[in-house]
Order: structure tokens, then sequence, then C-alpha cells
DNA sequence: CTCCTGTCCTGCCGGC
DNA sequence: TGCCGGCAGGACAGGA
């Protein structure tokens, strides 16, 4: 599932094709997708794109008309490329379709559909609903160990859930969460307002290290961020701990066969995995 | 405020 | 083999 890396992936992939490029048409296949998509998005053709970026996981394409597409890819949200004069193999869940004039086409398929397309004036993004409550950027000086501390302190919520709170912090996602807390060394069920200091700034180190590793390996494992296939920002991770229940984990002292190798256990209703060794 | 639960949706997987 | 229940999960809405 998109996570802010993937994101910040498919971003890239996306200015190098779309960037300075004027909309032809857009087509859609549905109503909506998690709301339903605005009444404007229709009458985009003509619209220059002038570049492709990204807010927590998600996607700003601000035009020349002072309006700004927005999009969120979801748990299941892909962005593919057709070139122009390449072949278009409609797929099932194309629901949106972005025509260049260049002959360019972008298509956002969503199968379970938590993505969501939207377009707000470009001078209120900010104000927007979906970004007005939003926390810092992880990679940007606004995060550190001041902030984070400040914003744990006095919850007593698990500091797991905690740091994938978007008003805390943006683009920690499930996967994200459990990656930074073991290598942090931090138990994902302590509470959040227990945390010593040193834990809180070892914890946005993590979280800074965890993302940076994995959007360079976006960046580095895609040719200019597309595969072969169109398919944007995509790309195969060597996760420490996620998904990995039962196995040892890298790096650690601990007896796989002794401690049950990595945990597994569920918060607020998402999988968590750990190592009871290397995380207190 | 903070915290917790429900909700949306489809693909996939295990069990019978 | 096929059906079906359960699970996965980003992030908001709304209730306690």
């Amino acid at each position: 599932m998109p996570e802010l890396p993937e994101v910040e992936t498919v971003c890239r992939g996306l200015e190098k094709a779309l960037a300075g490029q004027k909309i032809a048409e857009v087509r859609l296949n549905r109503k909506g997708l998690r709301i339903p998509f605005p009444a404007g998005l229709k009458r985009l053709g003509g619209a220059k794109i002038l570049s492709v970026g990204r807010r927590a996981k998600y996607i700003l394409m601000p035009l020349d008309t002072g309006q700004t597409v927005i999009l969120h890819l979801g748990m299941s949200g892909r962005m593919v490329i057709t070139p122009e004069g390449a072949h278009y193999a409609p797929e099932k869940h194309d629901h949106m379709l972005l025509r260049m004039k260049n002959g360019t086409q972008v298509t956002f398929n969503d199968p379970r559909r938590f993505g969501l397309v939207d377009i707000t004036p470009t001078n209120d993004v900010e104000k927007h609903r979906l970004f007005s409550h939003l926390g810092p950027e992880p990679l940007e000086k606004a995060f550190d160990a001041d902030f984070l501390a400040e914003k744990l302190k006095g919850r007593k919520t698990d500091i797991k859930i905690a740091i994938m709170d978007q008003k805390i912090v943006v683009g920690v996602g499930n996967i994200y969460a459990s990656e930074a807390l073991f290598r942090a060394g931090i138990d994902p069920r302590r509470k959040a307002g227990a945390l010593k200091r040193p834990e809180v700034e070892k914890l946005v180190a993590a979280i800074r290290a965890v993302l940076k590793a994995a959007i360079k390996a976006g960046g580095s494992s895609l040719r200019d961020y597309v595969q072969t296939d169109g398919e944007l920002g995509y790309f195969q991770h060597r996760w420490a701990v996620y998904g990995k229940e039962g196995k040892p984990c890298k790096g650690c002292t601990c007896d796989a066969a002794k401690t049950g190798g990595i945990h597994r256990i569920v918060q607020g209703a998402r999988a968590t995995f750990f190592c009871p060794v290397k995380q207190k």
C-alpha cells in the first residue's frame, strides 16, 4: 500500500510526465471514489499542469487556472502512464483518465476505491478540510524532538498509534510505524507520553531514516520512476520486521528459537510487528 | 481535548 | 472445486 515514500516516487514520475503539459480531456468511468469526483474535474480541458508535488500522502497538481488537483491513492491506488503513441489497454478499476494534449495519458486505477480526487483553489490548499489539521512533514525541520515531545506529552495512547496520527506527523503509515519503532528500539505498546527524551530523539531520527531509505530505494530501483509497464512508484522493499512474524530479526541479538522471533500484535485494529528483545 | 470504534471497498487466502 | 467468512488497511466522522 502506498505510504509516503511510494507517494513521493509516484509524484516524481508524474512530474516528469505531466509538468508543463496541457490537459486535453478528463475521462471518468464512475461517479467518484471515497468522495464524489468534483464537478469541475471534467472541465479541466485546456488547463496546464504547472508541477506535481506532495503534501502528506496527497499528490498536488497546481494548474495555470489557479486551481489545484488533489489526488490520494488510498490503499490500492496506482498511476499508470501510457506514453504518446503507446496502446492503452483498459483495466478493471480504471476510474479516471487524464489525457494530455501531447498524447500522454495517466490512468488512476484503484480497486478498493479508498482513494480520492478533489479540486481546490491553489491559494487555499492549506485551508482545505483535508489539509488544515495536518502535522508537519517528517522530513522537514519542523518535525524535531522538541516538537514530537510536546505532542506526545500526556498522551496515553500507544506510541505506534501516536506516530500514525496525521495531526502529529504526516506520512507514517502502518508499515513505517513498525519499521521506525524497530529501528529506534522502542516497544510499540509503550504509552506515548511515557517516552524519555532520548527515546523521542531516537524515534525522530528513525522515522526520518526509514522514510529516506525507502524513497532512495524507490528512486534507484526505477528508471525515471516509471516501470516498463508504465506503472509508477512501486518497488521491492526489504522490511526489517513488517510481515515477518516468527522470523529472526536482522541486526538483533535475540534468539528466534527462544523468543519466537518477530512478534505480531494488533493495535487499533492494525497489525504491528516488533522484536520484544530489541524493543523496550 | 483525547481516545476509540465504525465505515468505506475489493482481492486474497484458508477452511470446509 | 467452489463457496464463504474473515482479514487487510488510510484516514475521516462521530460518539463516549
